[in-house]
RNA sequence: CGGGGUGUAGCGCAGUUGGUAGCGCGCUUGGUUUGGGACCAAGAUGCCGGGGGUUCAAGUCCUCUCACCCCGACCA
């Protein structure tokens, strides 16, 4: 029994050692393997099948909105990363270079995008003439590449799938517009469907994307009280349509530069979804993104008519749900464990005693409830019962992030909250840059955002105490 | 890139003063089982991360290297 108790507990609890419970989960729940490459991962079918519905409702959301998908090459020429000086900057450190083609070294070297501004630009100015032309709605799904110096699964690999939408306007207003209704689909995206509560906001200038005017971000919180990144939206102003020369022709026959945004996502959501929904038996999959939503399990399916039943209901489940049967001969309890594990949201299990009165029990993933539900009203009561887990994802992650979000009035405060219980730390800020280094230098938070929903604390700057310009939330980030 | 740790069967690990490799889980076959990780029986599985040394003999000692994990600095 002791042997069967350690398997059970194969997960290490998010307590004693949040890292290890998350490499746990994603190894446990076949979400990634290694691959031989370090840094590099491999998306396992079911973690692969997570990100498929994160695009699927993605997508959505972006034709919805007036965009189209376009593809772009993965090779950057040197000389067309280097135009613009603060991106080139930003990116330079992290790239990795093609320098031959078979044998025949490149006479100019090409990186591996780690993102695809430039080439984005380069194709813009060559199709955008008049004021006619715009604006253009482009996003891509690829994957780019960043030679990260420490890597985790989801959330830095060297290689990572994301989609990046890249819009030009005719002015700054409509780029501006583009840039907060574009990060208000990805909130709206992260708390109706991943069930991820996020803070809206502006980031600093240390913060702020190389080359952006401004970066707006949505940042969420894990339960360990660490910040994620989760989405980021960005306005270029006119200073990529100045570097590579996108100009148009206005209604009164004048030259005109474009005003330009960009915006993205990556499969670093699937970590957030891990880190804010898991807990000790496995994965949590809000129902609107788990590619598995309900689970058939027949409970000793060696007699008449069970596994007859279960595949009966199956079939019948799956016009409406994405069901499973799962019918391999492996004991009950051990199937009760491994959908617990990937998070499947509800099970289903179906023995004689159910079939007898006409009935199966529904448990699901979140609290293990069970329900007995008449086999007649299935359908209703699923549907109901996963709506009913999808809003309790999102208001159990929304408590624990709201009991995480402190107030800090001096820097002193501000250390102690940080050190002692993680999580966000509302704070007034001068708005000097040298203000935030030393809170980075002292605490190793950072300013995650400045969000919309200004309050006002405190009409000082909690690190040197000259009026404060903004309220902002801060915290260690992954 | 700094600090720490680990590489032995698919996974988790043991392997003493150097003597030619073992345990648990998993896997295969057959049988009994099935409402919270079943049991019995019979099997299969190793370039001991890699290179170089020392030695009659290296998983074990020396040396170089590679990879991965954790903590920092940098980033989505």
């Amino acid at each position: 029994m002791a042997q069967e108790k350690k398997l059970v507990e194969a997960i290490t609890s998010m307590d004693e050692d949040f890292a290890q419970w998350y490499t746990d989960i994603i190894r446990k729940a076949d979400l990634v393997d290694y691959a031989s490459v370090r840094g590099c991962m491999i998306i396992r079918p079911y973690g692969y099948a997570i990100w498929e519905n994160i695009q699927k409702e993605l997508n959505t959301r972006f034709k919805e909105t007036g965009h189209e998908n376009v593809y772009m090459p993965m090779f950057i020429p040197e000389s067309l990363l280097l135009k613009e000086k603060e991106h080139v900057e930003g990116f330079a450190p992290e790239v990795a270079w093609v320098t031959h083609g078979g044998d025949e070294k490149l006479t100019e070297r090409l990186c591996v995008r780690p993102t695809s501004e430039t080439l984005f630009c380069e194709h813009y100015a060559n199709i955008v003439q008049s004021y006619r032309d715009l604006p253009k709605l482009y996003n891509q799904w690829c994957s780019v590449v960043r030679w990260e110096k420490t890597t985790r699964p989801f959330l830095r690999t060297l290689e990572f799938l994301w989609q990046e939408g890249h819009t030009a306007h005719a002015t700054a207003e409509e780029a501006q517009e583009e840039t907060i209704r574009m990060l208000n689909v990805y909130a709206d995206f992260c708390e109706k469907v991943l069930a991820i509560p996020v803070v809206k906001g502006r980031k600093t200038d240390k913060e702020k994307f190389a080359g952006a005017k401004a970066t707006y971000t949505i940042e969420s919180l894990m339960h360990d009280g660490k910040a994620l990144q989760s989405g980021t939206s960005h306005n270029f102003g006119d200073g990529f349509a100045q570097a590579f020369g996108i100009q148009y022709t206005d209604k009164n026959n004048q030259l005109q530069y474009v005003h330009q945004t960009s915006w993205g996502v990556t499969t670093r959501l699937i970590g957030a979804i891990i880190m804010v929904h898991g807990d000790d038996n496995g994965l949590v999959l809000p129902p609107k993104i788990a590619p598995t939503q309900l689970a058939i399990l027949p409970i000793s399916m060696h007699k008449e008519g069970v596994l007859e039943k279960a595949r009966e209901l199956r079939d019948r489940l799956a016009k409406k749900f994405r069901v499973i049967l799962d019918d391999s001969d492996k004991m009950p309890g051990w199937k009760f464990s491994e959908y617990e594990m990937k998070g499947v949201p509800v099970r289903l299990e179906i023995g004689p005693k159910d079939i007898e009165k006409n009935q199966v029990v529904l448990v699901r993933r979140d609290t293990r409830e069970k329900t007995f539900v008449s086999i007649d009203e299935l359908e209703t009561k699923l549907a109901e019962l996963l709506d009913a887990v999808q809003q309790a994802l999102f208001d159990k992650a929304k408590e624990l992030r709201d009991k995480k979000t402190y107030v800090a009035t001096t820097i002193e405060e501000f250390e102690k909250i940080v050190q002692e219980t993680p999580g966000f730390v509302k704070a007034m800020w001068c708005g000097d840059r040298a203000c935030e280094d030393a809170v980075k230098e002292k605490t190793s938070a950072t300013a995650r955002c400045m969000p919309f929903e200004q309050e006002s604390l405190s009409d000082k700057c909690m690190c040197c105490g000259k009026p404060a310009k903004h309220m902002v939330y801060w915290g260690k980030a992954y």
